[in-house]
Parts: structure tokens; sequence; C-alpha cells
DNA sequence: CGTTGATTTGAGTAAGATCAAGTCGGGTGG
DNA sequence: CCACCCGACTTGATCTTACTCAAATCAACG
């Protein structure tokens, strides 16, 4: 664990699309840093069952939350990007239901979970954005869920596709008409409820009809109104996001 | 919307499960409170897309949260149940994704969302409830994520059965190993991601093998650690919940 | 090279959907 | 009282989507 940027200096705050926070609130938040980690791609930034202490958020890489049944078949509730947090999902201050793991090399940030209460209580507007949080998660569980109760297979894929290009260009990952695509089609199948193989065909069918283009580690989006289309999915403008 | 009963005095609040609030916290919620209201089974509590000025808590009553296609299939992503908060889900400020329907008729306390500000501010230790319930909710819609996308039809419904027995149970529903029962199969179709033929099927094996008993309107568990195998589905220990 | 993980392809199958009737019980109006 | 209607629940038959199993290909890497 290493000390790192300072908050005020951090990469992701400048972005747009991030909220802007005010100096105090900033400073604040730079006394509840405990440092940056750094998890090696495939590595546990969190287990299944296992309380953790400390409260993170992704500076850089992307990882899942998921759980799993006893005879291992897995569920991925999320995928988390740059400015995502980890650990504010499981019930407050109990032992999380769920695992995270880096699918990419993963940078984070880390702070002590007992000074979620000095938050709240020093800093509303912090405490506000917190919840803000919970309630942006839990729209994408939303969706998610929507999807892999309703939607076809073929719905389901474009559905995730559209949906993570337009979260990674968010936090600033998108290149020439391309954003970094590290996931695996095991991933995609236990994100989407589907078997590897289903999604194996499925993205070759939107492939055949020059929906999507998946080179090397990164993915382009043929037609994006069409693909929109297949899916069903129309999203709501983003609003600007808070960052801790 | 008539004005109710004083928070001070509210049944709900004397059930164990759900944390005690002290005098000066219950005051500023007294002072929030917009009055009661009452909705017919069947009706519309929220619409999907539309902005409501309000949040309410269910003080009693079945109601859910759905999302739908634009072609008419839906998903149900929760059954709210007393002691439930509506409307906190969708964005803190924005329109709601999502729709609330009352199945039986349901009795609703009302906020003005726009004092959520003023809760968070002058009163840290309610503003942290909020996001435990917040927290909560999504802890609610990981399992339900995970039932759909890896549960087998007769687990999930198993599942879901387990689920809706013990949370109204926990909040004081239950009468003689019976607890009040008001969603179709159709609901439970909707909720779990499977056609209603299929519930129906599912719900006659586990009749047929003695785990529920599903009578005027009520539920009753024939083997709970049985039903539970079936579910492959173990439940953390309830903590003590805010109610607000 | 041999190994390992990801992707691809083919063949057979099963879980659950769809379609179509039909039943049952509780209102409602004549 | 009775005919009717409506919604929820049942049942049977058929069909489709997506799963499973198995094996081949391919690229990256030591």
């Amino acid at each position: 664990m290493e000390t790192g940027t300072p908050c005020t200096l951090c990469p992701l705050r400048r972005r747009r699309g991030f909220k802007p926070l005010d100096e105090p609130a900033l400073a604040a938040l730079q006394a509840l840093k405990r440092g940056e980690m750094t998890v090696p791609a495939g590595g546990a930034i969190l287990s299944e069952g296992e309380t953790s202490c400390r409260l993170y958020t992704v500076l850089s890489g992307w990882a899942i939350r998921y759980k799993s049944l006893p005879d291992g078949r897995r569920q991925i509730m999320n995928i988390l990007l740059p400015g995502d947090l980890v650990g504010l999902q499981g019930e407050l201050m109990a032992a999380p239901a769920h695992g995270v793991e880096a699918v990419t090399e993963v940078r984070l940030c880390a702070f002590a979970r007992s000074s979620l209460w000095d938050i709240f209580r020093g800093h509303p507007e912090l405490g506000y954005d917190l919840t803000w949080l919970a309630a942006h998660e839990e729209r994408l569980l939303d969706e998610a869920l929507l999807s892999v109760g309703r939607r076809s297979a073929i719905e389901r894929i474009a559905m995730v596709l559209v949906h993570l290009y337009r979260r990674a260009a968010a936090v600033g990952l998108e290149r020439d008409g391309t954003v970094p695509f590290p996931l695996t089609q095991t991933h995609l199948a236990d994100l989407m409820g589907l078997s590897p193989v289903h999604v194996n065909r499925t993205l070759q069918a939107l492939r055949k009809r020059q929906l999507i283009r998946l080179h090397d580690g990164r993915l382009a989006i043929g037609d994006l109104s069409a693909l929109r289309r297949v899916a069903e999915y129309w999203e709501q403008p983003a609003a600007q996001r808070p960052l801790l």
C-alpha cells in the first residue's frame, strides 16, 4: 500500500462527467485516504463472505463484482470501471455477500471503512454523494435484472455492449471510436446469465450484422442506433456523478 | 392525503427488527412528514418515467417495483413490504426509470423529496440510515439477479418463497406458521423471469413434495430446511434495520 | 514445441416458452 | 335465483431457445 497521488491532483477528478468537489470536502476526503493499492489481473479485491475494513474507489482498470452458488455457478452483478466504489454495496458495516475480482490490473484508492461515519457527520454533502452513488448502482442493477429476466440472448448482448461502451467512454477510455474491452466471453456469459458457447454464437450474429467489431481487446460499435434497437434499450442522459 | 399518525406512535416502529430512533431524530422526521396516503389494490404509486416530488415509506400492504420493455415484457425488481422506502432507488433527484404498483391496498407515509438534503445536513445519522437502506436494497437486487441469472426454475421459486416468507415474518406478518401472500402466479413469473404457465407447474412440484402450502392468500412453508436446500439459499442473519 | 486459456464449430438435448382450451370461484346485473 | 363475466389458475401439446458435451483451432508464452 503506497501513499499515492493527493486527491487534489487525482487525474480522474478532472474528467468531465465527474462532479467538481469544493476545497474543504476535498481536504476532508484526503484526510480519510489510506493510500493506493494495485491488484494484478485476476487477483481478488474482495472475497465472498470475508469482511474488509476498507472501502475502495477504482482509479484505473476493470473489475467484476460477483456472487456464486455452492456448486460453482457464478453471476456477475456489475462491471466496475474507474470512478466506481467498491464495498459500499454490502450492508454498510457487515460482511459482503459478494466477491470482487480484478479483470485487468486494477489500481485502487483506499479509505478506512470506519471513517464512513465521519463522512456523514462532518461532510453531509459527501454523505449525500455516497447515497447518490448507491442509488446509481441500484439503477445499474435494475437494468441488469431486466436484461437477464426478460431480454433474449441477442438483446442482452447488444444491451450490455452498448452500455459498457457508454460507461467506458464516460470515464475517458474512448480512442477513435473504440474502448478497451478486457472481458472474456465467459465473463459476458456470467454477466448475462448465458452459457459461454451461446455468447460466442450471439456475438457472431452481431458481427455478421456489422453491428459491432471486437479486435485485440477493443470494442467498436458499427451502428449504434441499430444496436440499441436490437437491445430495446434507451438510456437516459447521464447526469454528472460524484466521485469519492 | 391525510395527516395520519405521528411518527412517535408509528406502529411499525415498535416492531423488533427496526432500529430504535432517538427523540430528536424522530422529531426531525416528524417535521418532514407530509401526511399519509392510501392506494387501492392495483393502483399506481409511481409511474415509469414520471418524476415524483415525494418519497414514501410503506406502512402496510404489498407493492411491486418493476420496469418494462416497449413491447410489454415486464420484470419486477423487488417486492415492497411495510418499512420499505419507495423512490430512493431512482437517481436521488431524477425521474425514476421504474414504476411502483400496489398489489394489495397500500398505506404510505409521505415525505417531500426536497427535504432529503435537510436530512443529510441536519441529521447525519438519518442520512447514514438512508444509505444503509440503499445498500440493503442493493443486496436484495443482488440476490434476485443471482436467482434469475443462474438458478433453475424450481430453485428460483423455492428461493423467492423462502425469502418473502422471512421478509414478511420480519415485519410481523406471521400468524401461526403462515404469512399473507397476495401475489398472483403472474407476479411470480414477472419477478423470476419465467412464464406464468411454468410458474404454475413449478409450484405444483413444490406442493407435491410437501415443501409449501398456498391457501386462500396465505403461504406456509412445510419444510424450511428442505426448501432452502432446493433453492441453494443460505441467508445471512438479519441485522436490525433503520426505518424512516 | 508443449502448455494453457480463449474462441470456435457441430450435434444432440432439455428446460422452459408458447398456444390453446378448459376449470373454478367470486362478483354483477337481469 | 341464475346467467354471465372476469381473472386467476390448470392442463395438454408442441415448439424454440439456449444448454451440454465434445472436439478442433488459435494465439500467447515460457
